[in-house]
DNA sequence: CCTTATCTTAAAATTTTCTTAAAGCACTTC
DNA sequence: GAAGTGCTTTAAGAAAATTTTAAGATAAGG
């Protein structure tokens, strides 16, 4: 985790330097808002601690400036103010979050966990095996260049064979987890789909293969 | 939008809602810590204010609760109190901000605002996805030189999908956030609508579709 | 070889999705 | 309060994709 911190009053951002780097933060610090901005634009900060009344450009231009260039970083506002005015220009500037001093050290680190907590969302559930890339959301198949769509059950399918890649799956087990407990499916339409399967992983020209162990099942296998 | 607000005293209640729906945010109102877990449960809201005193579960309760079961919803507390102590336990419970009562309804908006932002959901007036660009205040959808307006429920719906460009909306999310919770509209419904909207994009040109990935949702794509 | 298991495919059956037109509703306007 | 407007819902047949079936081909094991 790397904080900028942007603070023209050198001692408040040694202390806010120190608490951080306590807790293992990285930290950067600058003195004026055109340094702010130029750190910031860097993209590499985790959050940005950012003081409204700097020299040069003021917190609130850096912030308008840096949400203009198209960077997300959290921003925490400090004020020494409280008015509720400068607080809603605060946050309408483009800072997530704002703060005014004096602060407990205590509060500063909880509102830097809330602002971080909140980066890395947009989890593309995938799972992989080999070459393959199977994403669960939206049932593609991908491998290297190319991507396939997959219908339901070969879906289905594919997921148990990757979620087991070591075992042997037999096709009751497919049976019943695919079409259901009480299906009346044959173990013909599991042969069929898995041709399918085999199908459109050749076209994607994978080095995973579905290999049939006689009266047993099926595994996945990598070529070598 | 829609926000979920928890707060037992009636007339604040009342007012928090009037004060969103006059700015169009759709809201549901519980007066206890219980049933505030359960409706947050459903995780169709896009922010939830919470009251820290409450009969039942309190506010710190609910929220670290609602953090346990993976809900990301941005929580936003609302308390009477000004103690430190007590902003860094809100914080850390898992909310995303808070705000001490009595508040200007113009301070809520703004915190609203931010906490929504951070979501993907971009506050912005515009939304943009390959040569289509939906304006957020006014509904209406470009392409090219080309312009059409889309209505409520189209409009919610293409906006669904351009913010999850990557993943597949099912037509149970669908419902569940543009007709509401306790809907009883069928899976016909959104077909109807998506076919509205197709109609539409090809009256633009445009080269965006929305590709049907059977049994499981639609998702954008981008013709190239 | 002979038997049995597995593969592969085309066509039939089924399910899901698409598209429309018409009906229903909520608001305005006259 | 009648008529008009714009949006939403309903319903039903059409279209499209998936799933099942079935039959012959291929491969493995004894």
């Amino acid at each position: 985790m790397r904080i900028l911190i942007v603070e023209d009053e050198v001692r408040l951002a040694e202390a806010l330097s120190h608490i951080l780097t306590d807790k293992k933060y990285m930290t950067d610090v600058v003195h004026n808002g055109d340094d702010g901005l130029d750190y910031g634009l860097s993209d590499i900060y985790d959050a940005i601690i950012l003081d409204v009344m700097l020299p040069g450009m003021n917190g609130f231009e850096v912030a308008k400036s840096l949400r203009k260039e198209k960077i997300q970083t959290p921003i925490l506002m400090l004020t020494a103010k409280g008015e509720i005015a400068s607080k809603v220009a605060g946050l309408d500037c483009g800072a997530d979050d704002y703060m005014t001093k004096p602060f407990a050290p205590e509060e500063l680190l909880a509102r830097l966990r809330a602002l971080t907590r909140r980066q890395g969302e947009v989890l593309l559930d995938e799972t992989s095996f080999g070459d393959l890339t199977l994403n669960l959301s939206t049932c593609d198949l991908m491998c290297g260049g190319k991507s396939t769509h997959l219908n339901y059950k070969e879906f289905e399918i594919l997921k148990l064979l990757m979620a087991n890649p070591k075992a042997a799956i037999t096709k009751e087990d497919i049976i019943t987890k695919v079409w259901g407990y009480d299906s009346d499916a044959s173990d013909n339409n599991v042969e069929a789909y898995i041709s399918f399967l085999r199908k459109k992983l050749s076209f994607l020209n994978s080095t995973v293969s579905i290999n049939a162990l006689r009266k047993v099942g099926y595994r996945l296998g990598e070529e070598k």
